[in-house]
DNA sequence: CCGATTATGGACCAATCAGTCCAGATAGAG
DNA sequence: CTCTATCTGGACTGATTGGTCCATAATCGG
């Protein structure tokens, strides 16, 4: 009908998520979103409604985007266990920015799922999903053998995202590469060898 | 010399670090500090500086508090790995209420850890005596065989800590509590059964 | 080319922020 | 009792907060 938003919605979400990431939704200023967004205040405002519902769709975006990532990386062409190892070994690999980032999942929990009953509601769905991302994998590391029959699938599917989180925290607190890489081996040692 | 303090200093930082806990640090208002610790505005900055010395203060104190807590309760009088397993499943025992406050500690590493170099390195050493406490009892149980002499202590130590911070994001994003207990037992028989 | 509709940007707002100042209260030392 | 050092509470500060208003610009359908 009339004149067209000069800026691309999805890469502004983008770049909204990117400071929130960094920052935290608290420390984030509307000022901050604004540069980093490269917008006006009002089409922030007009586009997303305010500071909340912009967050909300960033989370919801790194949560989609990180789910499909894991999900990805989880298919196994080879060895579903292999798979496994890699995607908590990758977090080892990582420089040490971006293991300081973290992720920007466990991030919103611990800043805001008590208070904030959206913020958890999107949390909860996203650990769902990669919670029977990690059971799918596991399935197929017991029909392959890797892992034995005695095993839990939705358990150890628990147990892999658990660890995963865990190792975002210790990422994330500054311990070296060597010792996030000890804790993926032993845990997914700890299915090989059940 | 002159005029006493009319509150008690210990008490006022455990009222500060409840706030800080509950709400986090930028969420958190001098107001609010000021109100739950019932002392009035200069009588804080006298006796702590400012916002964030207070809040350094207040989360030694709940550092050195929780890893003195932890260290008892892991204190193995029959069963080291029985001492092991009841840490863990002390999360999924807690109340709906305890399980979304989560632990201060990881709540400080995911909002401050980045860009707060004290707080950084106040969770780092927390980190490496909970760290030291853990290979200790997995050393008792090597030692009383419920533990196979194949598993690395130092690493299996770095394995449960991981499990544990794990374990409080997981409930902090909602897990119920019989999915917090399936991950504690997973976790431990991980150790058992190598 | 025109009118309806939407986007934009800058001025503006009240509220809140962390932190300071100061006048008066209070207690120990002598 | 007095002097002095500290403590206390309320008024106050400039800066920043998230959010709104409005005048102008731009684009579409007709």
């Amino acid at each position: 009908m009339a004149r067209p938003k000069e800026f691309d919605r999805d890469e502004a979400v983008r770049r909204a998520m990117g400071v929130f990431w960094e920052k935290g939704y608290e420390a984030t200023s509307t000022d901050d979103l604004l540069r980093a967004m490269g917008i006006g205040r009002q089409s922030m405002y007009d586009t997303f409604g305010d500071k909340h519902r912009l967050y909300l769709e960033a989370l919801q975006r790194y949560q989609a985007e990180s789910a499909a990532s894991l999900m990805e990386r989880l298919r196994a062409e080879d060895s579903p266990l292999a798979a496994v190892e890699r995607v908590l070994m990758a977090i080892a690999s990582e420089s040490a920015a971006e293991r300081a980032r973290g992720c920007m999942g466990v991030n919103a929990i611990a800043e805001l799922a008590q208070k904030d009953a959206e913020v958890a509601s999107v949390s909860k769905s996203a650990a769902m999903t990669c919670e029977a991302a990690f059971e799918r994998v596991v399935q197929q590391a017991k029909r392959r053998g890797e892992v034995p029959p005695s095993v839990d699938a939705r358990q150890a599917g628990r147990f892999l995202l658990n660890a995963l989180q865990g190792l975002r925290v210790t990422a994330k607190a500054g311990a070296p590469p060597a010792a996030l890489r000890e804790v993926a081996t032993f845990t997914v040692a700890s299915l090989r060898a059940r």
